[in-house]
RNA sequence: GGCCCGUUCGUCUAUCGGCUAGGACGCCAGGUUUUCAUCCUGGUAAGAGGGGUUCGAUUCCCCUACGGGCUACCA
């Protein structure tokens, strides 16, 4: 088999946004699970629509889901932008065989024929049917074009695309199509800018980059045929294809986006980006592993049916055959849920410095008993941004205590705080490993004693230690305080009642 | 409008002609947790509609409907 060399060519007009970035994974797992090369181009032949700080941020966004470019280039040409003559050539190239044409034709022109043929419902297509009525190298004289040219006169590059062509496609996702050359427009080639369009660069980078397989959007099905018919036009063997489905909002309607995901209250990009009011995934508190599993999970399961999956178990079980061709619709609750189950499956070490991060003043605390506190509750977290809400009571005494609980307690609320903190004052002369336990006997001892429901009691305490009626376990929450914190705790809930 | 792609529980999906249509998320109920969450168990819920082909169609073909995409000197 021969190599296998794909690449990820996002263009630098904003922020990566998931639906590019699962592009990105499919493409990277499809290289990694045949020991073939991912690279990325960065497709930046729009100058007017390019955003500063983009390419880094479409670099930086790969890394933080830890995938991988294995080519980079130093001399930036990964840069479509660098081989602007290479495409003009190609496109002289073109002309020569009789392929391309030069086309002068002004954009306000166009947009004019557009209009007016728009008027009369009819689309305006600048094909066979019309470029012989219109000003190209095909209706001008020799001499006409060659002195537009050399007068600077602004021109664009057309494909001569050709009529009544049968074109057979195939997908490896989708199957087999054939498409008819006649409805497919003469495409423009090299802009006025000098600039290559999309179509034109494309066909020549992922041919001159040895690209096996491409594996892009949906988007891109319909311009398949015209992208054959480049291939043919230079007799060039081209690459296999894959369309993925697109990811819809979560009502099906519509591509993904950025307002209707603002809307419901879920992020749309990986990082944060400066520009926009909402946070990335990972500021959300989401964690990478995640958030490639979850969007695998969008439009492609293993065969295992195993659904939480870590990147090296995605890669060796992921088969492009196994891609859905019907788009999916995005749903934040199921990666939440994902993200649960890989914050439980994280190491406590490598949580903390999450947490850290999340939470600065958390620095301040002793790294142990972070960390333990970290193991204490990490499967109750469905981000990293809950750790801090989670742990809080096991580092600071409640500020405020929920009245509705102190209300249940009734009246004898008094008279069992008095008596627990008698029993905790007791036992903070004698120390012991299970001094948790012991403590926690006496109450029930004396709760069973004077008739008092055990319920209430460690009602009472959990008010106490935690400020409401959450948390983990009460035995825990003492153990880990120590007997002291236990008394001041108590303390301060009487004082609060009284 | 034209062209292309798609359509299985609310959602992500399994099924490659034999189906009492399976799993997961969500939701609901129960259990564990002397709380809450986690966890466990159970429940709820689907083949867009109509024609073919076939002994038999969710699966293959056609039509319709619906949804999506493309239709730029944007990618």
């Amino acid at each position: 088999m021969s190599e296998i060399r794909v690449r990820f060519a996002p263009s630098p007009t904003g922020p990566l946004h998931i639906g590019g970035l699962r592009t990105a994974l499919f493409n990277y797992l499809f290289a990694k699970k045949n020991n073939g090369t991912f690279l990325v181009r960065i497709e930046d032949t729009d100058k007017k629509r390019e955003v500063a700080g983009a390419e880094d941020y479409i670099f930086k966004s790969l890394d933080w889901c830890g995938m991988k470019v294995d080519e980079k280039n130093p001399d930036n040409s990964h840069r479509q932008s660098s081989r602007k003559k290479l495409y003009q050539a190609k496109a002289k190239e073109l002309i020569k065989k009789g392929m391309a044409y030069y086309a002068f034709d002004s954009e306000q022109e166009l947009q004019r024929l557009r209009e007016e043929n728009l008027v009369n419902k009819k689309i305006f297509m600048y094909n066979w049917k019309t470029r012989k009525k219109l000003k190209n190298s095909l209706t001008m004289s020799k001499e006409e074009v060659s002195s537009m040219v050399g007068q600077g006169k602004p021109f664009v590059v057309r494909f001569l695309c050709p009529q009544d062509k049968k074109v057979d496609t195939n997908d490896l996702i989708r199957g087999k199509g054939s498409i008819d050359s006649s409805i497919i427009d003469d495409k423009v080639l090299i802009k006025a800018d000098g600039m290559p369009t999309y179509h034109f660069a494309n066909v020549i980078d992922d041919n001159m980059m040895r690209i096996s397989h491409v594996i892009r959007g949906e988007e891109w099905l319909p311009s398949l045929a015209l992208h054959i018919l480049l291939y043919q036009a230079f007799e060039w063997d081209p690459p296999k294809f894959a369309h993925l489905p697109l990811i819809l909002n979560p009502n099906g309607k519509g591509k993904l986006s950025k307002r209707s995901a603002d809307k419901s209250g879920f992020p749309v990009f990986p990082l944060n980006w400066k520009k926009e009011k909402t946070l990335g995934f990972k500021e959300s508190g989401f964690l990478p592993a995640a958030l490639n599993n979850y969007m695998a999970s969008l439009g492609w399961t293993a065969e295992s049916g195993k659904e939480i999956m870590g990147m090296d178990e995605l890669i060796k079980s992921f088969k492009l055959e196994n891609v859905v061709s019907a788009a999916a619709n995005f749903d934040f609750k199921r990666l939440k849920w994902v993200n649960q189950k890989h914050i439980t499956k994280t190491p406590d070490e490598e949580l903390f410095n999450q947490v850290v991060a999340f939470f600065p003043k958390t620095k301040t605390l002793a790294k142990t008993q972070a960390l333990i506190a970290i193991n204490l509750v990490k499967e109750r977290a469905e981000t990293i941004c809950d750790f801090w809400g989670l742990t809080k009571y096991l580092f600071y005494a409640p500020e405020t205590f929920d009245e509705n609980a102190i209300l249940r307690l009734s009246k004898e609320k008094i008279l069992i705080l008095d008596q627990i903190k008698r029993i905790a004052d007791g036992a903070r002369g004698k120390q012991s490993l299970d001094f948790a336990e012991r403590f926690l006997d006496d109450c029930l001892v004396w709760g069973n004693k004077n008739n008092i429901k055990t319920a209430k009691t460690m009602t009472a305490l959990r008010l106490a230690l935690v400020g409401g009626l959450q948390g983990i376990e009460i035995k825990k929450i003492v153990s880990f305080i120590g007997i002291s914190e236990v008394c001041s705790r108590l303390e301060k809930l009487q004082g609060h009642i009284s």
